[in-house]
DNA sequence: GCAAATCGTAATAGAATTAGTTACATAAAT
DNA sequence: ATTTATGTAACTAATTCTATTACGATTTGC
């Protein structure tokens, strides 16, 4: 997919969040780090707020925080917020059903793929915000 | 992202060919299977040969076969020879570099994702061709 | 040798997806 | 009231993918 950069971009927006410890922050702010336009990270946020994940308070002073602490918010939780398409993506033209392979090809692909898939998640469930930020602190240090 | 859906059309093609034991199998029968354009099918069938999977042979009564046996074929393999995108896309605009987070959140981003994409190619890994094939056949016989 | 069949690949066009931009109504803070 | 900021819609631009067309090269079979 052409894969989407959304869960990059998002995980990039909760990061500034966990940073600010709970004080407001503009999507302005957070467009100027990601090098975007504020538009598109307050559609992120958006997302994130549907799933729980921040919440954002408007007028003067205002801005998104995180709902959750950094510790409580999984990689996985991240990357479902996205609705991200499918990481095996079926073919658009659907083949012949009259053929064996045509009719019978994709279900059983699918059965190795959703494992695959699984695994893929569970990894992403495995981890969460505090480490990344932990991870982006000790960086600076080392720096 | 988009995913792409080559890898699924290239599984195709090879349980097609599988199922043909050697027997070669022309462009435009494969893509009557598969609902698409003889060309589709020859440009994954190159890629499947520069991989090793694959080769063709010329002329009346040609058409492509596997250059491996089936339980040879792992489906990382077939995965690999599409040269697919990485399945986290980073984003296309760069953070700034001059923010703690914008120049440190997709290194420690990686280190996560990197280790997820590796969980879904050892799934992959541990798949292969003729386990579909047996998958197509044993679905032809419950219906 | 000749004709028919088939591949391999390039070039282009058409679709679909994604990110970026602009605009504006709404809500909160001071 | 004014200012600041969000949320969302509408549109544009960029990118990526698939489909199509075309044609030279190669092999088979007669």
């Amino acid at each position: 997919m052409s894969a989407s950069t959304r869960f990059c971009v998002a995980v990039h927006i909760l990061a500034a969040l966990a940073l600010q410890r709970g004080k407001p922050v503009a999507s302005e702010a957070i467009a100027a780090s990601v090098g975007t336009n504020p538009a598109v990270v307050r559609r992120l946020l958006s997302d994130l707020a549907r799933a729980g994940l921040t919440r954002s308070q408007l007028g003067k002073g205002g801005g998104a925080m995180l709902a959750k602490a950094p510790k409580k918010i999984s990689l996985l939780e991240i990357y479902r917020a996205m609705d991200e398409p499918a990481i095996v993506a079926a073919p658009r033209s659907t083949p012949d059903q009259t053929c064996l392979v045509g009719r019978n090809v994709q279900p059983a692909l699918r059965r190795v793929t959703d494992a695959a898939e699984a695994a893929f998640f569970d990894a992403l469930a495995g981890a969460n915000l505090k480490q990344i930020v932990k991870d982006i602190k000790a960086d600076s240090i080392a720096a």
